[in-house]
DNA sequence: GCCTCTCGTGACACCGAGTGTCAATGCGAT
DNA sequence: ATCGCATTGACACTCGGTGTCACGAGAGGC
């Protein structure tokens, strides 16, 4: 009787130090500002070592931005997961929905990280780097959706990004307006406008 | 006899102690690598003491990629000069091509430059962060060109972020061509793809 | 010519992020 | 009971970046 299911104690143990150092991060962060904590002051918090701390996140901007990471990745599994026949405006909009679905039902906690990560430069420049490793996700699956070569056409590369442009924009205006924006109804609006070239069908006949 | 011209001696000495630091800064990063080269070594090979570096530049970062800085602010500034009736996609084409073309014209240096800021993470991280930058800059002038209000209107900020797409991506492939690649044709290709949306005017009548 | 006043610089101490190393602890299996 | 493995804390260390201060070299007033 060793474990009951799959995960043994240790992984559980291993999930409540992360649990609880993500907590106590961001509740610090949140409150006095992401550069004026230290990490010392969250290990503190949380009740680990200082080394402890950097061995579950790679670095202080990891455990704010990597709460957003795994939504990248759900992101582009949405997309690979999508009817072949859809438009590519329709596909983007559904993958680009997942992570935005998830802050609008996590309002209360998400609409602090992203407001957090878009007034602080340092936090902003993280999560563009993984937005640019998102983009290269999404622009291979859709390079294999449309039986394009990622190598020699411009298009899958420039609609991924437009995708996360569009996401970038809801989530800002969502942020600004302090959660009271409806991020489906800017999400429709956004597509509305970057439709026209995701779905122009000029190249390859 | 104090000064043939506006510029001091002071200013002149100035400018020559910027130069021989990123001077010896990008000789050796491009050499050894981003993250291996210590601020101790640039210094010491540009002859001043670490605090005259972090006088001169606000990080490490920040000698790699002041360099494309300034393309920004022209890029900026090429905007605002269009004609006013001219179409949003050739506005922003001839915008991006500002630091395009200087890329192209000293493409000895700037390919150097581009490549290690696009292999570096943490270069490329800062120079995402600011293109965030630029695309408001865009943005604001876009907003004004066509007569909209940027704080309610997403067009300004999505056709700003396609525009420096359409640069990102130009730039990448130039950049992993080795600089055999022609960035006027790139630059056209991408403005192609996403002119349909630049130019669609479904919006505001 | 001299005397300031300022500005750029170097030297030094200092803080915080991040890493390597090692000893201790605790769980799982035999 | 014991061995093996993973996790942790403590410590020392490197490096990026900043505050402070004293020094020296130009620019201007007398």
């Amino acid at each position: 009787m060793s474990s009951r299911r799959e995960v043994s104690l240790a992984e559980r143990k291993r999930q409540l130090v992360a649990d609880e150092l993500t907590e106590a991060a961001l509740q610090l962060l949140a409150l006095k500002g992401f550069d004026v904590v230290t990490v010392d002051e969250i290990v503190g918090a949380a009740g680990v070592s200082k080394r402890t701390f950097f061995r579950y996140f790679a670095s202080k901007e990891d455990v704010v931005v990597q709460f957003l990471a795994d939504m990248g990745t759900g992101m582009c599994a949405e997309l690979a997961a999508r009817p072949a026949g859809e438009r590519p405006s329709a596909a983007l909009r559904h993958a680009v929905w997942v992570p935005l679905g998830e802050c609008a039902d996590h309002s209360d906690r998400a609409l602090r990280v992203v407001q957090l990560i878009l007034d602080t430069p340092a936090l902003l420049a993280r999560f563009l780097e993984r937005q640019a490793q998102w983009r290269d996700d999404l622009a291979a699956e859709l390079a294999r959706r449309e039986g394009l070569d990622a190598a020699t056409e411009l298009y899958p590369r420039l609609a991924a990004g437009m995708a996360l442009n569009a996401f970038d924009a809801v989530l800002h205006r969502w942020s600004s307006s302090d959660g009271t924006a409806d991020p489906a109804a800017l999400t429709d609006e956004a597509f509305a406008v970057i439709a026209p070239s995701l779905d122009a069908r000029v190249r390859r006949g």
